[in-house]
DNA sequence: ATAATAATTAGACATCGGCCTAATTAAGCG
DNA sequence: CGCTTAATTAGGCCGATGTCTAATTATTAT
């Protein structure tokens, strides 16, 4: 359970904003990069490890890649923070239908 | 808001286990050490990030060292997952007292 | 086919991180 | 005090990670 990738995406403070800025739906590469003080391979080899942990999706519309957050993945972590905490919100269980 | 240290913290896997190690109460650092198939020195190490990090408090007891969960930065991370996926399980916010 | 644009891959470089052994601090006991 | 036990600090080693420039792939348009 839990590989230990999702961890270790989520500890660099840029590929957290960039997954912060999918939040609200799917942004291309160029899009991404434009918000960051760092060259595009930089930002590109980001992405790789957000992929990688399955964090974000990816599609290619011509030239373009769109990438989007994959909200599977963070769940886990979510479940891992609240195990944790033993409780806290969890419980019931059914409120995350919508 | 959310340091970058807690998500250093919990990017290792031996750390991850001992906040889970902790969840049921304090341990001394040799109970904690014991289960893990390394030197006390690189334990010793690891719990500094974890105190460093806020994530565990300490306390000593004659020669001891009791090390504990502090649940408040593992809730901050539990905040950020949550904010990420947007809802979720979060809204209403007063079912914490339970 | 050539050129332009969007993005990645390749490779180098410096720093960070995790692990070890050896030495040190801290506390308890004869 | 001198010895033992619990734990940390110091310092070195080496692989992983983040960044950059240069080169490459992919797509579209002329």
């Amino acid at each position: 359970m839990s590989s230990n990738q999702p961890f270790k995406a989520i500890s660099d403070p840029t590929r957290r904003e960039i997954l912060g800025l999918l939040r609200h739906g799917e942004k291309t590469a160029g899009d991404l990069a434009e918000h960051f003080d760092m060259t595009k391979p930089s930002m590109s080899h980001h992405f790789a490890v957000l992929k990688e942990a399955d964090l974000i999706t990816s599609r290619r519309e011509g030239q373009q890649i769109w990438y989007g957050l994959n909200t599977t993945v963070v769940q886990d972590v979510l479940a891992w923070a609240m195990d944790l905490i033993g409780d806290g919100k969890k419980r019931g269980g059914s409120d995350d239908s919508e």
